[in-house]
DNA sequence: GTCTATAAGGGGATAGAC
DNA sequence: GTCTATCCCCTTATAGAC
């Protein structure tokens, strides 16, 4: 799944000037991205500093404000590279399969994501812990959107008895907060399960077994 | 239900002199750990300011300082305060009552915990997500141990058929991740929702179904 | 494009009067 | 015990040489 879509910042400064970015810029900004996405991820956006970011990146402080405006640009830029992605593995929400297939498959994408970037998922549970202060407009907007369509296509199912009666919008809460708990409070499940353990075979078959379960008619 | 023990941290200026607390002194250290769960909760450790805990408290920020040793002092006796009582809840796992009832007890207690603390819940949420740099030990020690004797207790109603089988650590997981969401993620759950709308009611319907129709034999 | 040096401001902590 | 004033480091961001 590639998590990166090539972006366009109104934040950087080749953007700002109109030009179109060459390879080696390509390169830099993204370099500064991974860079960025593990500081902001593990410290939060306050916590996080320049120097941080710019010593992961492998570059000085001042190169970094050469490709980007301000700490808060670089910020800003990750975080919308990220949010449409972010949205993507909910689009499995379909008519495609069987109701419950669709779900459980929603369910396997979405653990799949925590395991795999769960960087990209502490940045944002950061981000909406303390207010979702830069992502409101796209909570309120586009994800409620997005949810408002699946909650009804999940009715629909229950309508037809395809799935068990279900609340549509607290289902898809909880296919979140199961999920994403994995990679979120990764510290906390390997305090309680022992560092070298890894937790999400047992996890996939527990949530599995959980939705199955809930909504098997 | 009580969220503060009375307590004497090491870091408080007075304790280390070794004189017990005045009745003013109690009073200020109270209104201190409320303004600095307020900040702190919403802003992550770093994030936080004096500045910003002392408007909060009604002081100045030398006047702070003269009552704990630094601002690192205010947030481990914050975490500190709070640490044994976020665990009292999951005491109401027991054989007090029937297995199933014990746990739908734990989960709707854990509900009102996320409604009525979320402060608290989302100053926990800030540490883990940042690899809980303050609280490790806790985690591996003192959660880790009330942990394994749940599991444990769990597993003896799977064998002797009162709950469905299930995972028990992760049914312990998906509790805390299901209940917490509603704090931690409160702002992503009101833009789905609607500001106005209060989420708990159909939250603990919907998990108490959940839970019933994971377990029940 | 990249660097060193540095300006400018925020924020934690202290000094010392009252 | 509480305040004003201040110190000083950390951090963001810029200046200007190369």
């Amino acid at each position: 799944m590639r998590l990166y879509r090539i972006f366009t910042a109104v934040s950087m400064r080749q953007e700002v000037k109109g030009k179109a970015q060459t390879r080696i810029q390509k390169e830099k900004t993204a370099t500064i991205f991974a860079a960025a996405l593990s500081i902001f991820s593990a410290q939060g956006f306050r916590g996080a500093t320049l120097d941080q970011i710019a010593l992961e990146a492998g570059m000085s402080k001042p190169n970094l404000l050469y490709y980007f405006e301000s700490k808060e640009a670089i910020h800003t830029a990750l975080l919308g590279n990220l949010i449409e992605t972010w949205l993507d593995p909910m689009r499995a929400l379909n008519d495609d399969s069987e109701p419950l297939e669709s779900i459980l498959n929603y369910v396997r994408l979405k653990l799949a994501m925590s395991r795999d970037y769960p960087r990209e998922s502490r940045l944002f549970a950061n981000e909406i812990l303390q207010g979702a202060p830069r992502i409101h407009q796209f909570l309120s907007n586009d994800l409620k959107q997005l949810v408002d369509e699946k909650t009804a296509l999940i009715q629909r199912w229950v309508q037809a008895g395809k799935i068990r009666d279900v609340d549509p919008v607290h289902l898809i809460f909880s296919i979140w907060s199961l999920t994403q708990h994995y990679a979120d409070f990764d510290a906390q499940v390997h305090a309680v399960l022992g560092t070298e353990k890894d937790p999400y075979p047992d996890a996939e078959d527990y949530l599995v077994t959980l939705f199955c379960r809930m909504l098997q008619v």
